[in-house]
DNA sequence: CGGATTTGACCCGCGC
DNA sequence: GCGCGGGTCAAATCCG
């Protein structure tokens, strides 16, 4: 890939996933990191402070802005942006012109206030030294409480500028929709010229780029402050792309965006199983006929359906934070573990068949293992998109897997003694487990830190700096709460792409060799590209996805 | 009062 | 057929 959609995909990642707009999310819980968020430590500092404060981010980016004055105010907002060189240079300018203004005005306003207690002070009075005492103690209230004005306008303002980056999020995450939706459609009709292909990605990463740019200062004017607007991608300038997303939705239903995206092998077109078109939706656990008799579509689909996604963490906590509601339905001791296994259902939308189940570890009651079943439904706050897609692409990977075996069995080159490690991830990060009565995708979050050693054994590792072994070593460097772990492992899992693109010639060549394969694939990619599509987003099941193409290819 | 949680009952698949 | 274990249901209860 060139260098230009190198820039393309980091701000994509950057706004997408280092921020949390979501008004509830940022208050509940702040998902800023550390470690590139702030380019002032003392600011830095007092972020945290404010976030364990429970102060929300906002506040706490606003309080740190205002206690700095003017001087540092033009880098703290520009800490906001985390966009290429070029354009924040541009809005830098922008900005200082626009402080520079705004300071001569208020030091105008500071110095007539002045004036005017003064004299109103002074009117019809001796000149005692009393007097002059009280004004002068007035005329200090007087600017202490321009200051104050002062202030609060400071905080209006960046309240307007926050509002304003959450329009330019979701325009973004639009551009990133329609790349994704737009790499599908190209890797369906050149799926037998990978050149072909490569240069029409090419020609879209660049178009993208473009409206990247626009969005990104050069007409920072027509941004809709409000927001709503500009979330529906109306009047944008990605209007053509959003169109397109749309047509190229249609013949899949959006792949990518649902269920996983599934190939009937007989007849080799996609099956739609999104749960809520699925009769079955609301009875999934009931429905074990994997009988071989079945045919290898309905197994599977019921396969599929079927895959779960382990977490597992260390945590005091009864219960993850991954951004979704739920709502527990049952409670059950199981055997051989003396911890109950809580129940959960998601209950951010009607009828969404998305399960979990909550339970201790027996051998170390500090690690929680949280299992997550199906397909959410209806749209993600930001938070909880990690953990939803890993769902989706552990599945497509499970499928992928099972669709090269006869029996229908995980028969991944993976799959050994029932559980398989994925090159690229960390070992033991993530595992597929065959011996589960259902297959299930397992991240252990629990490992923090890799070992030299085992980074460079690992030629992935190795082959970008970013990757998993070293960016969890950079950020778990402190304590972090499993939203963090999760915008952590995502994050990295999002610098996907490139490796994607990077082996999407002989990707391409898997698909034609296999058709079977194409279906994974799709759904791999997909969750890769995809990763900040509202009700989808790829994460950390990625490393799975990813492990899969490498693989494969 | 409405939504969430608790908890015992029930259903179902599986192994013996 | 029976018992066991996992999973779900739904009435009772709690809580904001």
């Amino acid at each position: 890939m060139d260098k230009s959609a190198d820039t393309h995909f980091n701000n994509v990642d950057f706004l997408a996933t280092k921020f949390n707009f979501s008004d509830n999310q940022s208050v509940k819980e702040p998902l800023i990191p550390r470690s590139t968020l702030w380019k002032s430590e003392t600011m830095e500092d007092e972020v945290d402070r404010s976030q364990r404060g429970s102060i929300p981010a906002a506040a706490a980016v606003a309080s740190a802005s205002v206690a700095r004055h003017k001087d540092d105010r033009v880098v703290n907002e520009l800490n906001f942006f985390a966009i290429d060189k070029s354009s924040r240079e541009e809005v830098s300018s922008a900005i200082k012109s626009e402080n520079v203004e705004e300071s001569l005005k208020e030091d105008k306003e500071m110095k007539l206030d002045a004036g005017l207690n003064l004299l109103t002070e002074n009117i019809g009075s001796d000149k005692s030294l009393v007097d002059e005492e009280e004004a002068r103690g007035n005329e200090h209230r007087c600017l202490n409480l321009t200051e104050l004005a002062v202030l609060r306008d400071e905080l209006h303002r960046m309240n307007m500028e926050n509002q304003r980056l959450k329009s330019m999020i979701y325009q973004v995450n639009s551009n990133c929709n329609a790349l994704q939706v737009h790499l599908l459609s190209l890797m369906q009709r050149h799926g037998a010229n990978p050149h072909a292909m490569t240069a029409d990605y090419e020609k879209m990463i660049g178009r993208t780029l473009e409206d990247c740019e626009k969005l990104t200062g050069k007409d920072e004017n027509s941004q809709s402050l409000s927001g709503d607007k500009s979330r529906d991608g109306l009047g944008s300038p990605q209007n053509n792309i959003v169109e397109s997303m749309e047509f190229f939705k249609k013949p899949t239903e959006s792949p990518a965006n649902e269920f996983v995206p599934s190939h009937d092998p007989d007849k080799n077109e996609p099956i739609d199983h999104r749960p809520g078109r699925d009769d079955t939706a609301w009875a999934p656990t009931k429905v074990q006929n994997l009988s071989p008799s079945a045919d290898q579509g309905a197994e599977t689909t019921a396969m599929i359906k079927k895959a779960r996604v382990s977490v597992r963490v260390r945590s005091e906590a009864s219960m993850i934070a991954d951004g979704c509601q739920w709502r527990k339905y049952g409670q059950k001791m199981a055997k051989g573990n003396p911890c109950p296994r809580a129940y959960y259902r998601c209950s951010m939308a009607v009828g969404c068949p998305v399960r979990k189940q909550v339970q201790r570890c027996a051998e170390d009651k500090t690690i929680l293992l949280t299992t997550y079943e199906g397909q959410h439904t209806h749209p993600l706050p930001q938070a909880a998109m990690a953990m939803a897609s890993t769902t989706s692409s552990a599945a497509s990977m499970i499928l992928s897997g099972s669709m090269a075996s006869s029996d229908g069995l995980i028969a991944s080159p993976h799959y050994i003694a029932g559980t398989a490690s994925f090159p690229g991830s960390l070992p033991s990060l993530a595992t597929l487990s065959a011996t589960a009565p259902f297959p299930t995708v397992t991240l252990d979050l629990t490992h923090t830190t890799p070992t030299t050693e085992t980074i460079s054994s690992n030629p992935m590792l190795l082959q970008r700096p970013l990757f998993f072994g070293s960016a969890m070593q950079r950020q778990v460097g402190h304590a972090l709460n499993q939203s963090e772990l999760l915008q952590v492992v995502s994050n990295q899992m999002k610098q996907a792409p490139y490796d994607m693109v990077d082996t999407v010639g002989t990707a391409t060549a898997a698909i034609t060799a296999d058709p079977n394969f194409a279906a994974a694939l799709v759904a791999a990619i997909a969750s890769v590209v995809g990763s900040v599509r509202p009700n989808h987003g790829g994460a950390s099941e990625d490393v799975v996805t990813r492990s899969c193409i490498n693989e494969n290819t």
